[in-house]
DNA sequence: CAGAATCCTATGTGATACTG
DNA sequence: CAGTATCACATAGGATTCTG
């Protein structure tokens, strides 16, 4: 019997491919690395990217049915506060982004007009 | 002026995002690892997988337009002998795509009734 | 063997407006 | 503030067939 790896609710026979499925949606690395420093609101973090609030809070639910992210409510004078945070299992993938970042840094710049520069 | 970063024709203002944009696709972690091996003709490659040959054909070209993956051709009897292997960058990659499989190991590891084991 | 050409469908993402 | 609800769209991926 083969090992399979659960991610975003779909099983994989190949763990890279099933970490994939969570790094490969569109915000995650950059709501990972933003959540990395501390703790957000909703309003906060979605003010800091691009994505419309629908696709982040999906992404959100994503990361944290997958364990990667905590979502502590609190109910306070007729408002919810929302705060989202890494999990440890969630910081345990940081070594992984950053190693994406630092591969990405190396081989992939390219200056404003679009010319690939030296490394 | 920001650092950009091209990755699959597209550019990116964030490394980890442009790098995604590449390992994203459903076939390439497979792929890297499967010609970090040895180099492989693309129906063997084909025949390791369960992509359909556009695919796989498509997504070769995305990696060798970045320059991960080296294509050489080569005229016998009337056919072509299509070998494809990893280039330096692509070899580069791999340590992530290692780390990667590390974190899905330890993290989404789940046995065949889809109950998460104790790591 | 190594692909190219089509067609088709699911879904990921974006834009906008609305709610408690 | 923290979402939900729609609509609309591009594209990624699969199935199949055809070619040199």
């Amino acid at each position: 019997m083969a090992a399979t790896y659960m991610a975003d609710g779909d099983l994989f026979t190949c763990p890279v491919e099933a970490t994939t499925s969570l790094i490969g949606k569109k915000w995650v690395p950059t709501i990972m690395m933003t959540l990395a420093d501390q703790p957000y609101r909703f309003e906060a973090l979605h003010s800091t990217m691009a994505a419309s609030k629908k696709v982040l809070k999906q992404q959100l639910d994503v990361l944290i049915a997958n364990g990667l992210v905590h979502n502590d409510k609190q109910q306070r004078d007729n408002q919810v506060i929302s705060s989202y945070s890494l999990t440890a299992q969630g910081t345990a993938l940081m070594p992984v982004i950053f190693a994406m970042k630092e591969w990405g840094t190396q081989h992939l710049v390219c200056d404003a007009s679009g010319s690939r520069s030296e490394v």
